[in-house]
DNA sequence: CCAAAAGTGTTCATCGTACACCCATGT
DNA sequence: ACATGGGTGTACGATGAACACTTTTGG
C-alpha cells in the first residue's frame, strides 16, 4: 500500500445530467436545481456530489442520482471528465459527468422539492454555473447519437406506450419531425415491440394501441449495437 | 476559495493509449512499456502519470504523451474515466484515459528507449496491468467508430501517402479487407485528397501516386462530422 | 517477358425518403 | 356529421456491395 506518496490529490466530483420525457408537452426535459449552498448559491446547476474514498466513481454517480430522485437501476452512462483548473471557482475539482434517462413519472417528488430542483425543457435552458452548460450540450449530442444506435428511447417511456408517443419522444430528442409511416415501419420491422390488446384513449378518439418491449431481443440489441437509422 | 473543506481528495492519473501505424507490416500498433517502478514493476502497461494541482487534465494528458514521445500537437481524445476503488493496488486512483494518434516515424527514439517502451501490434497484445487491457479495448472500439465518421486516419500517416497505404491503414484498423475499387472511389469522391505528381516506387514497379490533404475541406469535415461509411 | 501491384466501371440489391388517403370514435 | 388523431402502401433515388480485367515497369 501507499506507493505514490508525493503526488497531488484532487477533489473529484460527479455532475449528473438527468433526462426525462414529458409526453404531455412533447418535450425532453432536464432535472436542474438552484444551488442552496456556496459558491454560486441561487444559480441553476446540475445535480452533483463528491466522490468519496470508499466508493467507485460509478457508485458515486448512482448515489447522486439516487439522492435527487430516489431512483435506482436507471440507465446511466459516463459522459466525459471535465478537468480544467478553474472550472469551479470554489476549488480545484475534476468532475466526471454522467447522464441518466429516467421515466419522468417515477421519481420521488419530495426529494426533488427538497433540493429545489425542477424539470426544464431543453429548448428553454437557463444559463448554468461553471461548465455545466457545456456538459449539457455534450450530453444532448451523445443522447442523439445513442438514440440512433441503441434502443434507449424506451428508458424514457413507461412500460406501456403507443407508437405516436414513441415518435413524439424521438421528435423531442432530435427536435425535428419524422414521417409517421416511415417511423412506424422501421420500428416494427426490428421486431422489438410487442403489440398489446389495450388502447390508449386519452389523446385521441380512435385510440392508439399500446406496445411493450420484447426484452429478449432488446438485450441482444444492447449487446450487439445496431442501427435505428432514424 | 476553499469551500468544500471536508471532502475526500483522490489521486487522479492519466493513462495514454498511443496508436501508430506500421505501414511496412500493415499493422496498427500501440506504444506500451514495461514498468520500471513499483507496483507491478516489469509488467506491461500503458504510459501514465499523475495530474498535478496546477495543470488541467487535458494538459496532463499532453504532458504524458510528450514525456514518452517528445511529440506535441498530436491528435488526442479523451476516452473514459476509470474509477473503481481497487483498480490500482498501489492506492485509490481515478484514471482518465486518453488515446492519441501519432505518425510512427516522428517520435523520439531516445525517450521511448529510456522508458522501456515498444510498439506492439494490436493483434499481439500482452496482458497488461490493472485495467489497462480494458482501456485498450475501449480505445480500439472508439478508434473504429471515429475512423468511420471523421477523417482521422490521416493522423496516422505521413504528409504524403498513397491510396493503397491509406487502404492498408483502414484494413489494419478494422482488421478486415476492403474492396480497392470501392475504397478509392469513396475516398476520392469526398474531395479531401489532392493528387501529387510524384510517385511512391518502393512497394511496386508501377508506382502509386502520392496524395496529400486538402486541409481546408478537412477542417470543414472535422467541424461538421460526416460519414466515411467504410 | 513476366511478376506484382496500381488503377479503373458496371450491375444489383437495399434502404431512406417523400408523399395522401381512409379509419374509428367521442362529441 | 364532423373533427381529431391513428393507421396504412407505393414509387423513386441514393448508396453500399460485389465483381475482373488492363496498365505499368523493374528485373
Amino acid at each position: 500500500m501507499s506507493f505514490y506518496k508525493n503526488e497531488d490529490k484532487l477533489l473529484v466530483a460527479i455532475d449528473s445530467i438527468i433526462f426525462g420525457f414529458d409526453e404531455g408537452q412533447h418535450e425532453l426535459k432536464l432535472l436542474l436545481l438552484k444551488r442552496n449552498f456556496e459558491p454560486a448559491k441561487g444559480e441553476w446547476s446540475l445535480m452533483g456530489g463528491f466522490v468519496k474514498k470508499e466508493e467507485s466513481v460509478d457508485e458515486a454517480a448512482k448515489r447522486v442520482v439516487f439522492e435527487l430522485t430516489g431512483l435506482q437501476n436507471v440507465y446511466m452512462e459516463q459522459l466525459y471528465a471535465f478537468g480544467n483548473i478553474d472550472r469551479d471557482p470554489g476549488g480545484r475539482i475534476v468532475s466526471v459527468a454522467y447522464f441518466s434517462l429516467i421515466k419522468i413519472n417515477d421519481y420521488d417528488r419530495e426529494l426533488v422539492k427538497k433540493h429545489g430542483a425542477s424539470w426544464i425543457p431543453i429548448s428553454e435552458l437557463p444559463v448554468l454555473i461553471f461548465d455545466h452548460s457545456e456538459m449539457v450540450k455534450k450530453a444532448i449530442r451523445k443522447l442523439r447519437i445513442r438514440a440512433r444506435t441503441q434502443p434507449i428511447g424506451f428508458e424514457l417511456l413507461p412500460e406501456k406506450f403507443t407508437i405516436p408517443q414513441l415518435q413524439g419522444l424521438y421528435e423531442a430528442i432530435y427536435q425535428s419531425p419524422f414521417d409517421k409511416r416511415n417511423f412506424r415501419r422501421k420500428l416494427l420491422s426490428m421486431g422489438l415491440l410487442k403489440k398489446l390488446d389495450e388502447k390508449e384513449k386519452e389523446s385521441s378518439k380512435k385510440g392508439a394501441f399500446y406496445y411493450r418491449f420484447n426484452k429478449k431481443k432488446y438485450k441482444e440489441f444492447l449487446e450487439k449495437g445496431f442501427n435505428f437509422g432514424l
